[in-house]
DNA sequence: CGTACTTTTGAAGTGCCTCAACGGTAGTGG
DNA sequence: CCACTACCGTTGAGGCACTTCAAAAGTACG
């Protein structure tokens, strides 16, 4: 549908009919906000690239850092710590998130940021991610957005811990990381790779390494739900989501512009 | 109960040395972003002014309203149902809080929000807003720092689920509210009016109401905090904010621009 | 002065935790 | 190639924080 010629093709040459995988791209796709000729500004910003290993801090409260981080594979967690020790998962942050958007304007981060998995993300200059902004509306109301999606998903994990028991509420975690990774093209219609350990899963649940345990087990058991070291596989999606009351209407995506091979 | 019949009071001049009522204007102060120009800009925004009786939805879910709501006086709560009848509340509004700023851009509401209890809001229609974030861009700045405040909320609500048990929990909601309210001159040093029932308390923190009214009797017990109806009365502060380890930073208040009379 | 709601109390049940140990698996170095 | 190490997953037994259910007592209101 759309033939524009000016790609943008920045080094190398995109094919046309080639799928996208850049997943800021895939991402803002959904907010339903963008246009076509906005996609290679976005593309510029996704470097430089970092990588980061496992268990590493990108970003710890207090900081106030110059650069916004973009996650552009693997998977990374905002968390809390406890005097006592205990941690709790405030959010994870997939590829074609942002980390730290809000460090603009809040100044100093009240939380800190970790790779859970071997990771890479871009680091752009928060003068950039201003001037453009300023210069791109429709992209300063995807990235707008974004961040509102951001809360709405907080909201919807404080149902979840709140109001469900164990086993709805891993259930529920798995249904939007399914969705979540599916949106940037990291995930297949059934299965996806969700890279935690079952204490980080307890981290963000609310619950111990040992119950997630025995959840796993007993969704197994239903036919629910398959793990197989960090395997997602979901039999029958349709059954999982009725599980849990899971509806995806706190993602808010919208149709992607146009649909592309897979 | 304390009606200031001089709520709008538009065109008035302010006496500067009188101590200022509006709550949206004592909050956004402690953004650090306004100067005092600003003031009388905000200080329209709020009218017109309707009475909502407690009990009362203000938006639910699936609306797009064409306004947005502004509190100034009461306590409203966004809220989720669940099919089995639970309710989850993901947020409280406090005078001077904004409803569904987020509905300009995400569209349908994904939640309800309801009055607790007897309210007064304005009606702000988005145009307006939109208006007023283009032509003001300080105030722009300011009602983005009061989003992703409530943002950093969600994530300490988050954290005091998961990890604290009931009696830090409630204990962290109270010093979070005393000082809320304190920011809109809505409580004194050590005590406030939370005009909640131990049901609703329930609602917020995942508890029951037969849990809720134990606890509080505990809290009694140990003189941290004394209920006498809807009075929250916190004998030393400090104490009780070691007991829950609370840490005021994810409220991210700066200094008042000015001090004023009490 | 009844009606409806909220708070309070009691008794019994359970979902999840704690503690502790064992098994699996991957990476490392000799 | 195999032992060593470290981390992760798995299993069991026992305990407790919180729930559920039920009913009584307090409080507000027309």
């Amino acid at each position: 549908m759309s033939d524009t010629p000016t790609l943008p093709a920045p080094a190398d040459a995109a094919p046309i009919m080639v799928s996208e995988s850049n997943p800021l791209i895939l991402k803002l796709r959904r907010s339903g906000q963008l246009r076509e000729e906005d996609e290679p500004v976005l593309r510029d910003l996704c470097t430089p690239i970092r990588r980061i290993p496992a268990d590493q801090d990108v970003v710890r409260e207090g900081d106030s850092g110059a650069d916004v981080h973009l996650v552009l594979d693997g998977v990374l967690a905002r968390y809390k710590l406890l005097p006592e020790g205990r941690r709790q998962i405030i959010g994870l942050l997939l590829p074609g998130d942002f980390c730290d958007l809000q460090s603009v304007i809040l100044g100093e981060m009240d939380h800190s940021i970790a790779a859970l998995a071997p990771s890479t993300i871009a680091e752009v200059p928060q003068r950039i991610v201003d001037a453009l902004t300023l210069s791109h509306s429709r992209i300063a109301r995807a990235l707008w957005w974004a961040t509102l999606v951001d809360e709405s998903v907080l909201r919807e994990w404080l149902v979840n811990m709140g109001q469900r028991p164990a086993d709805r509420r891993v259930a529920h975690l798995v249904c939007e990381l399914l969705l979540r990774f599916q949106v940037v093209g990291r995930a297949e219609e059934r299965a996806c790779e969700i890279p935690l350990t079952q204490t980080e899963l307890g981290d963000i649940l609310g619950l111990t390494n040992v119950h997630i345990n025995r959840v796993l087990q007993d969704l197994r058991g239903r036919g629910l739900l398959t793990v197989r070291g960090r395997r997602f596989e979901v039999p029958d999606v349709a059954a999982l989501r009725a599980f849990c009351g899971f509806d995806p209407a706190y993602l808010h995506l919208r149709p992607a512009r146009r649909l592309e091979g897979g």
